[in-house]
RNA sequence: GCCCCCGUGGCGAAACGGUAGACGCAGUGGACUUAAAAUCCAUCGCCUUUUGGCGUGCGGGUUCGAGUCCCGCCGGGGGUACCA
């Protein structure tokens, strides 16, 4: 039996390797980014010192107690890539990895294990850090939190103290000359005090109560009445996707009842402009800009369904401001369920006694309900359906139209002077033609403007424990008062039973609990805010998920910082304009990677609080992330057996039967389906079966190699085994398997010289356009060349390692130390390419679009040249059938394109 | 339903509107081995004996030339506001 050589690059070498440079990137301090003051500093202990900031972020974790799976890494190894290739490139990078670790899965977790979830999360971040840094992912150490940090829940809680304390004044010049502006609620206060502002009750009249009220309806966080879907069967809120047609819950099918909340929202609505506009200027996926277009709402019209009486009619409206048409009742299809149950006593009164008039249900619905429509109907009118159980229904047209600020209670003025009502409902033939709808708006004058409609405001309250507790509690009269500054963070109360309250699934008199309200000790407290010590009651919702997600990028810059969220001077440095001017004046992060299925959501909510923290002067940028990156998914086969159950997919083997691949689990014949990687179809790969079998490097070649980065694909395991042969074949060209010293040659012959600057000028691309697919692909061809050679040239081995040392950081460092160099590649200059002299091309000829005959011509070769060349070619002037081309096209020195008489004359 | 994306060999894929299938996996043949593994070399879309013909989900169109651009379908994925 004979030993495999001692230094082939096997997995015990490789983790040898990998563990040996993780720990020395750690002492070194290689992924220290530095500040421009303050503690943090790079690995040697320097300051930002004017170097060239760039900014890497991924979408932050979510601390899963499944573990990770090897689809969620791809990203991450994709970051830290462009962040090891920027540090070559000589960038002060910035990359950190905080965790997203509120929210209801966390929270469902802890009940499901009976631990509380701050015990879990902790447990899972613990777990997933390991797992990252065994892959070699590096993130600067220093700038990691978690978003249920006391400390960083302080922040949050500030910033939504800022959001209730601001207003939108749409005629205030902003510094870079735009117009609309958040602005303190001071000022507003101001306007109402001196009169500049008129209210309807002369301002110095109206109670305290009645000024919250008016102040509420201007507030960027404002409290207002909103429509959920309960769910007393489950004890939650649902969302409209997760309730059926029936309306009934996806998940248990019990019944869904439409309740009025009040809640917390914020008046994201005031900003759509500025979110459209900004969009223009980003470097984002053309795609995730059209989905946030349409979110944000322009639309080309609405079909618009109604159901009559006479049959079930359909019509198209070029604006959905025709819905303003007299002759229209539209109801938002997310109230259709249930409308008569939602409705205030009065109307649903007539509604049970048949056939109510469609003006006196508006009347009474507006005269019962204390806020402005446009806020408590919830706008959802992308579905248009004025049907309700399959019954015509009276519905009332409301001013959909984004108008932050209708006024305070009760005052009815030019808010609802577009609203119309009716005297009847609509039949079929009352439906005006689409060319009547479209005469009759040109006649109104609704134009372009009224066309946005779809995004409302956001619903910012959650009935949930493991979310942010609001700085805000309530009066005994019930008004709602902000806590200072010095009051933060509010810490969630231990609550030994923290699960959501649920009730019989019938109970429709029920309503949604927080289960905070439960807390009484926490609830009720004694402050004094400013006018001796009073009772208090807190605000008992917490905050949503998103809250924690909506900044945490700007926590990376100065995380440490008590006296500001992030730290004006870093601010400015990381994210300004000045420092990235690609972004023309919007600023923001360098580069966000993370998933499509946050285009819409946690990208606009982002770039709203951003927006306002940047008019309220806290940031120099007007948007947060100026480059947009969506990696695809990884999915993977699953199979089934004869009885359709899972089987576990890592004992599935395939064999080939009359050429046709096909799978056996034990003997037994299993289908194969392809979606998700999980638990639940038994076909989870986790990072750590991977390092463990093949080594990290290889892990990430294969992740980097499987695909272009924006696509998803299928993991297949088989294929790995090609990323370990290229990193073997590597380490072959370079070092000794006998002896593990460095063999490698002086010279590098004409074709191997030419081939590397090929490489590196391809290479080079493909790194600063993300696409390491072919970037691989482009050094295995190289590395192929070296492998034929007797002996590898040490300037083909020494650029090789450092153009692979993104991707493969370990084994390239491992390979540039037996090259004898001393320090790490972190900081090593990259490559660059010499000179390409190619002496001959292949030139094609084609004949009526096909490709007939191939020559070698000289890069060089002019027009003229090249066409006498083609025709002078005997099976070339046989194609043209003896004849003159009729027509030519010569792009030299690649193709000639002719097209013959006979074939002009078929055309 | 609405919005966005994707569809190329047995498989993962490559291809500024210009030689379709780079690179990798699997397969096939060979070298080396007593043998196997590993390694190395060759081959590898389909049809045809060949000249050649056909091929990028389907049907049209634009173009000298279409995987790529346009129109209409089919199939798959993501989002749809309380999963994040």
């Amino acid at each position: 039996m004979i030993e495999a050589p001692s230094w082939r690059y096997t997995p015990a070498l490789a983790e040898k390797i990998e563990l040996k440079w993780q720990k020395r990137w750690a002492e070194e301090g290689c992924f220290y980014a530095a500040n421009v003051e303050g503690p943090l500093t790079d690995g040697q202990g320097r300051h930002a010192d004017g170097r060239k900031p760039y900014t890497v972020l991924d979408m932050f974790p979510f601390p899963s107690g499944k573990g990770l799976h090897v689809g969620h890494p791809l990203g991450y190894i994709a970051t830290d890539f462009v962040s090891r290739f920027k540090r070559m490139q000589g960038y002060n990078v910035l990359h950190a990895l905080g965790f997203d670790a509120f929210g209801l899965p966390a929270e469902q977790f802890a009940i499901a294990t009976g631990q509380h979830p701050r015990k879990t999360t902790e447990e899972n971040i613990a777990n997933m850090r390991r797992q990252l840094s065994r892959l070699g992912l590096g993130f600067d150490p220093r700038r990691s939190f978690a978003t249920t940090d006391p400390e960083y829940m302080k922040w949050t809680q500030w910033i939504f103290a800022r959001l209730y304390s601001s207003w939108y004044d749409p005629e205030f010049s902003r510094p870079d000359g735009g117009r609309g502006c958040a602005r303190p609620i001071e000022d507003l206060i101001l306007q109402f005090e001196s009169g500049e502002r008129r209210s309807k009750k002369p301002w110095e009249k109206m109670s305290e109560r009645e000024k919250s009220g008016v102040l509420n309806s201007f507030r960027l966080a404002y409290i207002s009445d909103s429509f959920v879907n309960w769910c007393p069967g489950l004890g939650t809120v649902l969302a409209n996707e997760e309730v059926t047609r029936e309306g009934k819950s996806e998940r248990g099918n019990y019944p869904v009842y439409r309740k009025r909340l009040r809640q917390w929202s914020m008046r994201i609505t005031a900003y759509a402009d500025r979110l459209l506009e900004d969009l223009d200027g980003l470097d984002w996926p053309e795609t995730v800009k059209a989905m946030q277009r349409n979110w944000i709402g322009k639309c080309e019209g609405v079909k618009a369904r109604f159901a009559c009486p006479g049959g079930d009619a359909e019509v198209f409206l070029p604006s959905p401001s025709l819905l303003f048409h007299p002759s229209f009742l539209v109801v938002p299809s997310s109230m259709a369920p249930s409308l008569p149950e939602a409705w205030p006593e009065g109307c649903r009164k007539e509604w049970e006694e048949g056939s109510p008039s469609p003006r006196h249900l508006f009347a009474s619905f507006k005269a019962s309900h204390p806020y402005p429509l446009a806020h408590s109907m919830d706008g959802v009118f992308s579905g248009l359906f004025a049907e309700v159980a399959g019954e015509a229904v009276p519905v009332f047209i409301s001013d959909y139209v984004s108008e932050p600020h209708l006024g305070s209670e009760g005052e009815e003025d030019a808010k609802f002077a577009r609203i119309h009502s009716i005297d009847s409902s609509p039949s079929p033939e009352s439906l005006p033609t689409e060319e009547e709808a479209a005469k009759w708006a040109e006649k109104e004058g609704i134009g372009q403007k009224e066309r946005r409609y779809r995004l409302r405001d956001w619903l910012f309250s959650r009935q949930r424990y493991w979310g942010e507790p609001f700085p805000i509690v309530y009066s005994e009269d019930g008004v709602e008062h902000l806590l200072p500054d010095s009051a933060l963070p509010v810490r969630l109360p231990s609550l030994p039973d923290y699960r959501p309250e649920s009730f019989e699934p019938e109970d429709s008199s029920s309503m949604p609990q927080a289960p905070l309200s439960r807390s009484r000790d926490w609830v009720e407290v004694e402050l004094d805010l400013g006018d001796g010590p009073k009772k208090y009651r807190r605000e008992t919702n917490t905050m949503p998920n998103w809250a924690g997600s909506c900044w945490y990028y700007l926590r990376y810059l100065s995380p440490k910082d008590d006296s500001h969220f992030v730290n004006p001077e870093e601010d400015r440095y990381f994210l300004s304009a000045f420092h990235n001017p690609s972004s023309g004046a919007l600023g923001g992060v360098d580069l966000y990677v993370g998933g499509v299925e946050h285009a819409v959501l946690h990208l606009l909510y982002a770039r709203f609080w951003h927006k306002v923290l940047y008019d309220l002067g806290y940031l120099s940028s007007r948007e947060p992330f100026f480059k947009l990156f969506n990696q695809g998914y990884v999915q993977a086969y699953a199979y089934t057996d004869s009885r359709g159950q899972y089987v576990p997919a890592a004992g599935v083997e395939s064999r080939f039967e009359g050429g046709k691949e096909v799978f056996y689990f034990e003997g037994e014949k299993v289908n194969r389906e392809f979606g998700k990687m999980g638990k639940s179809l038994k076909n989870m790969v986790t990072p750590d079966e991977m390092y463990e079998a093949y080594g990290a490097d290889t892990f990430r070649v294969y992740e980097m190699s499987m695909g272009p980065l924006s696509e998803s694909r299928p993991w297949n395991l088989k294929d790995v085994s090609g990323s370990q042969r290229f990193l073997q074949r590597l380490w072959r060209n370079v070092i000794d398997e006998e002896t593990g010293e460095a063999k490698v040659s002086e010279e590098m012959d004409s074709e191997t010289s030419r081939l590397l600057n090929k490489t590196i000028e391809g290479v080079t691309l493909d790194m600063e356009e993300m696409r390491p697919n072919t970037a691989i692909a482009k050094l295995i061809v190289l590395n192929n060349r070296l492998t034929s050679l007797p002996s590898t040239p040490r300037a083909a081995a020494e650029a090789m390692v450092k153009m692979l040392f993104p991707i493969a950081p370990h084994i390239c460092e491992e390979l540039w130390e037996k090259l004898g160099h001393a320090s790490t590649l972190s900081f090593t200059p990259w490559p660059e390419a010499g000179k390409v002299e190619e002496e001959e091309v292949t030139a094609v000829v084609q004949v009526d679009g096909k490709v007939r005959c191939r020559l070698q011509v000289p890069p060089s070769i002019g027009a003229e040249d090249l066409e006498k060349l083609a025709l002078d070619q005997e099976a070339v002037r046989q194609w043209l059938g003896g004849e003159d081309p009729a027509k030519v096209i010569c792009r030299p020195p690649k193709i000639v394109s002719l097209v013959s008489r006979s074939g002009r004359k078929e055309k």
